[in-house]
Order: structure tokens, then C-alpha cells, then sequence
RNA sequence: CGGGGCGUAGCGCAGCCUGGUAGCGCACCUGUUUUGGGAACAGGUGGUCGCUGGUUCAAAUCCAGUCGCCCCGACCA
């Protein structure tokens, strides 16, 4: 295509609006423009690549024997009320009316779509398994959109449901799933982990995600570079407590500690390692207040807190409202000794029979020596806090852990009987009973992978591309858009390499300098100058956007030089 | 949802405190000279200052309301 005739308007300036840098990157190579808080607008070469990627999920979804489909955007209120979600989804569902004051909402998923479509359609444990996936807008009403196109409010999902007669047989389809997403990433260049993902309700061992590895990844992963286990933190397993130790610890003492509340306060003020201290916290567990007790140096993992207690919510009470749940105490002065009114969680790795100190229940005062056990006890004791780097790798037995950041891009999943319970979505098997299907589900954020890839792959001036997500493999740089003699060049080799690459020829009449970088900007992974070097010796040079080598060619030497490169 | 900030030309901003004919840079248009890393000169186009109401002889500026957008807050006991 020819530069002159595309709609791609780079920016100079950073826009103001945009933080993380693919966010702004694609917004000065003129790929997206922001219509709304979380709403964009593709442009030419957004679409591009937003479409390179799309033919590449395709592929190997296809591949891997998964049928195309193409599900309504807007779903009937009925529907959703029928599997339970429409009163538990909560704001993020955009609900509308139609004319006839009849309820729809705009799909943030579509399990509920797919299970009404295969119950209307297949009968028979004949007809199983299959696999559908569809690429459609969806709309999730994020309480705060940011950072363009990794977290919008409408956005391109490429989404997949298996349905099964058994789980032997969702575990097949899983499989293939894994591999499948695993040839996508790699095809595109990228730099991922498939890490363990938390399970929600259903538990055990069932999902996975795909994260693309960079530093300003909203998700913490924990990997253990010795046997290759990784998982999102969310998830992540911690070992149990170190044996205790037999040591005698002098009876629990109550110390003085006016105005050290925080952990960091108390140790410094006692000299000890905030490892030594104990915080307890005051939750909120569907309704039920609890405190959890757990290492002054660890954070509390609230999706391990939820399968503890078995419960939809938890979330920290409001410090204020901490004297209503606990009368008499205040934040800072909690402990677990003496509590009997509300259940205290403790976290496993304090079973190790060394001495902490505690909150005295009483302003200004800490209690020191106490012992699990001994001072206090705890109704539950589990793991409930998060991995961090430097702890032992549940795994295997030398490994330690450590922690990464990554973007979530795809994620696959063990669905189980859920909707097609809740839907009556069942098959007459070989005995003649209804059952209910099993099913799996599969994502895939497209504009986000496209995001990820920039924020993977850029420098300061621009956008690098891999060369199957790039909008343009190859552009043809005519330095003078006005001399015939070049122009000439730039139109053969344009017609030579057509057909075999994704070219782009930049025949504007700019200046050099605007188009080198503009190209750069836009992120051309090979660029052919036509300039200095043609009219002194004929020879073109071809710039690698990534490293800037620069190599000087002949014209018939161009096709084979890019065709080992691409 | 709480706290903070911002809405003035396509983009980035100044002007607002102390009311008095709306400005700068980039972009855009015309012409000339330019053409290897975002050119130079000359001339020019473009804004009911987010919206509504109020105060005033007079409002971008002061007041009230409203809408939109951005940032921070989810580990702090």
C-alpha cells in the first residue's frame, strides 16, 4: 500500500491522557483514538494489526478443530437470569431496555449464549464433543478504564466453549487448548508464561493463564526457575511452616509501645524483624467479621481467604468501623490473644514455635513472647497469605521463588457442569439418560495481546514490532518523494516484493527525516532506503528496526535477504 | 464509591488570582526556497473558552449547579 493514500496520523507529542506506553505508542502511530472513557476508535494500522493477530488466532484455532462462530453482542436479561448471573454480575454488566421496555444486556462473556445454542442443537452423546469460539466485542463497564486498550471498556475477545460428555474428555480438549495457545504466543513473537491460575468456587487444578512477560504487567507471577512451576500470586502455593523449633519461650509479656501501630512502627521501636510481629486484621466475610492473623512482613491473599471460609466476599473492615466490631480496640493495638468473640484465621506458617509479638487489645500497648498454642489459638489454620520472591518453591525441593510481572492474555478453563446445570443444557447418552454437558472455556484478549506486544517491544522511538504482528513487514522508504529517478526505484521494488511481503511504500513528498520517523514510530520492522547510497552506487539499504543494522544491497539481492529474515 | 486535578483552535498549553475586543507552540492552507533523522521565510484559515443558570454596564476570568475526562485510594492494623 502507498503511505501517501493510508490515514495514519502520528503524533510528535505524547497525549496527555496516556500513561503505560503502548497505550501511548498507539495512539502516536496513529493506530487508536479514544472516543470515550475506555471506547476506541482503529484506525488503518491498528486494524491491521489487530486483524494479523485475529488470522492468527484463526489458524490454529482452526487447527486445532474448534468451529468458528459469531454470537449477538446483545443478550437477552432472561438468559442471564436463568444461569444465576444477572443478580450476581454485579455494575459491570451494562444492562439495557429495548422499546418494548424489555431487559437485555451488552455481553461481557457468553457462556449463557452458548449453552442456549447447544442445548436448541445437540441431543445426542454423538453429536460431542465440540468445540465453538467465536472473535466479538464485549463490554464489561470497568469501574475505572485505563491504559487504552489493556483495559477498556469495550474490547475484541476471541472466545471458546467446549461442550463433553465426560471429563476425560474436557481434559482433551483442554489439553489441545494449552497447546493451541501456546503455538499462538509463539507465533507471535512474544515472551510468556502459562502460569496457574486461581480456580474460583469450583477448585483444584483447572485453569491457566497466559501472561505476557513485562514490567508494567498488572499481574504478579511467582515462578521457580528449578522445576518450572509458575503461578499468577493470586494462586500461588506456599509450603508449609519450617518445623517448629524446641526452644523454651519466657512466659507472654505486656510491653508499652505508645503510638507504634503500623508493623514497621513496632519492630523498629522493639528492634526486631517485622517477620517477628504478628498483624491481625479485621475482615469481612459475607457479613461475618473475622480476624486474620499472619506474619508482620506478609500481605494478606484474599482469594486464598475466600476458599478458606467458603464465602462469596471478604474485604478489610473500614478502620472506623473496627471499634463497632471489636468494642474497645483500636487498628494498630489487635491481637489474637484473649479474642473469643469473632474467629480468628491463622496463617499456617506461624505453627513454628517461635515467639511473636502481638497487639495488646489495649492503646499503647503490644504483648511479647506469645506463642501459638500456648497464648492463643485460632479456629483455622491455613494458607492464606501471598508467595513472595525468596520463599521455597512448593514443587520441588531446592527451588525458591521468584516473582515477575506479566499481562493476561489468554486463559483457559475447566468450566465443568455450572451453566449447562443451571440451563438444563444436557445429551441423552448411551444408556438413554439426560445428562448435563460438561464444558470448558477459553480466552483470548486481542487488543490487549496487541497491547502487551508494544509493551514488550518498543524503544524510544517507537514501536518494534514482531514481524507477525507488524502492520507492514517491509517499507520501502523514498527519501526524495520527488525525484523521478528514486520514485521509479521505489515503484519496482514495491512491485517486485509485493505478493511475497506485506509492504508499505512511504512515496510521500515529507522530508527524509519525517519519514524515518514516522517508520520507526509505526514500528516497520525492515525498512528499504532509497537514497544516498542509490544515487552514488545503486545500492538500497535495508534498516532492521530492532537492532539498526543497516545493510547495503543491490536490487535483485533484496527479495532473498528480507525472505531469510521474515 | 471517597480524595485530588483538569475541560480555552485538530494536538500540547498560557491567560483566570486582580472581570474590560482570546494568545503561544505544533499541525493545517497559499507561495518561494528546501529534501539523510520531525526544514526556512512570508502570508493565511481556524475557538459561542465543556454545558446551564446567576452576579455585573461588561464574565474564559467571580458564584452556583451540571456533564465529561484524568490521577490517586484495594493491604493500611
Amino acid at each position: 500500500m502507498k503511505y501517501s493514500q493510508l490515514l495514519i496520523p502520528t503524533l510528535k507529542e505524547t497525549p496527555k491522557d496516556a500513561e503505560v506506553v503502548s497505550h501511548q505508542l498507539m495512539v502516536r502511530a496513529g493506530m487508536i483514538r479514544k472516543v470515550a472513557a475506555g471506547l476506541y476508535s482503529y484506525l488503518p494500522l491498528g486494524l491491521r494489526v489487530i486483524r494479523k493477530f485475529e488470522a492468527i488466532v484463526r489458524e490454529e484455532m482452526n487447527q486445532s478443530g474448534a468451529q468458528e462462530v459469531f454470537l449477538p453482542s446483545v443478550i437477552p436479561g432472561e438468559l442471564w437470569q436463568e444461569s444465576g448471573r444477572w443478580d450476581h454480575y454485579g455494575k459491570e454488566l451494562l444492562r439495557i431496555k429495548d422499546r418494548h421496555g424489555n431487559e437485555f444486556c451488552y455481553g461481557p462473556t457468553h457462556e449463557e449464549v452458548i449453552t442456549d445454542l447447544v442445548r436448541q442443537t445437540i441431543r445426542s452423546y454423538r453429536e460431542l464433543p465440540v468445540n465453538l469460539y467465536q472473535i466479538q466485542t464485549k463490554f464489561r463497564d470497568e469501574i475505572r478504564p485505563r491504559f487504552g486498550l489493556m483495559r477498556g471498556r469495550e474490547f475484541t475477545m476471541k472466545d471458546a466453549y467446549s461442550f463433553h460428555t465426560s471429563w476425560e474428555s474436557l481434559d482433551t480438549t483442554y489439553d489441545a487448548m494449552r497447546d493451541t495457545y501456546n503455538a499462538i504466543f509463539n507465533r507471535c513473537g512474544l515472551k510468556f508464561k502459562m502460569v496457574q491460575a486461581d480456580s474460583g468456587a469450583i477448585g483444584g487444578n483447572f485453569s491457566a493463564e497466559f501472561m505476557v512477560l513485562a514490567q508494567t504487567g498488572e499481574d504478579a507471577i511467582i515462578c521457580c526457575a528449578s522445576c518450572g512451576y509458575a503461578a499468577n500470586v493470586e494462586a500461588a502455593e506456599l509450603v508449609g511452616p519450617e518445623h517448629p523449633k524446641s526452644q523454651v519461650i519466657p512466659v507472654a509479656e505486656a510491653i508499652e509501645t505508645p503510638g507504634k501501630k503500623s508493623v514497621a512502627q513496632v519492630s523498629e521501636f522493639l528492634n526486631i524483624l517485622p517477620s517477628g510481629v504478628l498483624k491481625t486484621m479485621v475482615y469481612q466475610a459475607d457479613g461475618q467479621t473475622v480476624l486474620v492473623v499472619l506474619p508482620g512482613d506478609r500481605e494478606v491473599n484474599e482469594i486464598k481467604l475466600k476458599k478458606v471460609l467458603k464465602c462469596e466476599t471478604v474485604g478489610l473492615v473500614d478502620p472506623a468501623e473496627v471499634a463497632k466490631k471489636l468494642p474497645g480496640n483500636h487498628p494498630g493495638y489487635i491481637g489474637p490473644v484473649g479474642i473469643i468473640t469473632v474467629p480468628i484465621i491463622l496463617d499456617r506458617s506461624v505453627l513454628n514455635n517461635t515467639p511473636y509479638v502481638v497487639g495488646g487489645n489495649a492503646v499503647g500497648i503490644h504483648l511479647q513472647n506469645t506463642v501459638v498454642g500456648r497464648d492463643f489459638s485460632a479456629q483455622t489454620v491455613a494458607d492464606v497469605v501471598n508467595a513472595a520472591a525468596g520463599d521455597q518453591c512448593s514443587h520441588c525441593d531446592t527451588g525458591v521463588y521468584e516473582i515477575h510481572r506479566g499481562i493476561e492474555t489468554g486463559h483457559i478453563f475447566k468450566l465443568g457442569t455450572k451453566y449447562s446445570e443451571a440451563m438444563s443444557c444436557t445429551y441423552t447418552a448411551e444408556d438413554g439418560t439426560p445428562q448435563p454437558m460438561v464444558m470448558g472455556c477459553y480466552g483470548i484478549g486481542i487488543g490487549r495481546t496487541v497491547a502487551a506486544a508494544i509493551e514488550q517491544n518498543h524503544d524510544n522511538a517507537g514501536i518494534v514490532w514482531p514481524s507477525a504482528l507488524a502492520p507492514f513487514q517491509v517499507s520501502i522508504i523514498v527519501t526524495n518523494g520527488t525525484d523521478p529517478g528514486f520514485i521509479e526505484v521505489g515503484n519496482q521494488l514495491y512491485s517486485q516484493l509485493s505478493g511475497k511481503f506485506d509492504v508499505l511504500l512511504d512515496d510521500r513528498t515529507e522530508s527524509a527525516g519525517i519519514k524515518f520517523k514516522d517508520n520507526d514510530l509505526i514500528g516497520i520492522p525492515y525498512q528499504i532506503i532509497i537514497g544516498k547510497k542509490w544515487a552514488e552506487d545503486q545500492k538500497v539499504e535495508i534498516k532492521t528496526r530492532k537492532t539498526k543494522h543497516i545493510e547495503l544491497l543491490s536490487l535483485d539481492q533484496v527479495t532473498d535477504y528480507l525472505a531469510a529474515l521474515t
